[in-house]
DNA sequence: GACAGATGCATAGCTGAGCTATGTATAGTA
DNA sequence: TACTATACATAGCTCAGCTATGCATCTGTC
């Protein structure tokens, strides 16, 4: 059995890029562990969706597709959904008559509150045995991470 | 605009769930720019299957279902497409007539790593501006979501 | 100010991953 | 031996996401 990398804690690893697949593994098998445990029926990209207009507010439907990182086609699907349940608002753009700004309707905000609640607490019985020092650690990294895709992300891949 | 979680450092968060729920939505985020850097044709599934076997070792197919997180029926397509392609074989299992154990083959080695490098290459330009000490506290954390993930997720969630 | 090309969103249609339900063969057990 | 449980395979469905394309509107040039 060849544990390298996967194996336990303090793994010293010698490249960035070692360390941002490990990364993108155990993340990846978390959001496995949480989707599963919430039984959840939303999409990834719409949670991602609303995220974004959380996060920076009205904006067209193209530009809501990249930050999203979604092709148009698929956020123009998305956008329909979340117009039926009323978690988001179309609001004809005055300059553009093509376009829309989609904004985050109430219904919406408290949706994406009570998916952070269920999300929390699904995950949250695997990180029990953590002191506060590791939080912290987990933490800190986390805002890290927001910081490096936040903006700059979108010029990495195919430059919009 | 309400930057409220999602803005830039040293946010302060006041619960675990907030934390964790964060940590999905980022690092959700950073799997789709990877997926879209790379143009990843591989299902993460698959790659969650290899790595699995790198850690644990050869297994059962059924058991290889539980720690990749798909149903038994999904794991018999991707295993058979690993074995078409030839990154695992199939043993036959001398105890059972029914079972397999399946194991990594050496192109199969050869595919993880290079999945890596191209993920870690993909990824890095987001994070040449960070200094020794931030990578380390992105390090620890990803060997502390390790050992979070490893075994035990297994029982959280509607125990095996 | 009219036409050409660019741009914003919608529609059509496809692919592929993942699921549930079920089938088939082998194990275990009374 | 027969009955149930288990391991994997098969069938068929659903849904997310994609590309290609259509339609409407905007922008720039002559």
């Amino acid at each position: 059995m060849n544990n390298e990398i996967t194996s336990t804690s303090t793994a010293t690893r010698s490249e960035l890029s070692e360390l941002l697949s490990d990364l993108v593994s155990v993340t990846n098998r978390l959001t496995r562990i949480a989707a599963q445990a919430t039984g959840e029926s939303t999409s990834p990209a719409t949670w991602r969706t609303l995220s974004v207009l959380s996060s920076f507010g009205p904006m067209r439907l193209g530009e809501l597709a990249k930050q999203s990182r979604v092709s148009q086609p698929t956020m123009t699907k998305i956008v329909a959904n979340l117009n039926e349940v009323e978690w988001i608002r179309r609001i004809a753009d005055v300059d553009d008559a093509r376009a829309w700004q989609i904004a985050l309707a109430p219904k919406g905000i408290k949706a994406l509150d009570e998916w952070r609640d269920r999300l929390g607490s699904a995950l949250a019985p695997l990180f029990t045995d953590l002191d506060h020092e590791e939080i912290d650690v987990i933490s800190r990294a986390v805002d890290l991470l927001h910081e490096c895709t936040d903006v700059r992300a979108a010029d990495v891949v195919k430059a919009a």
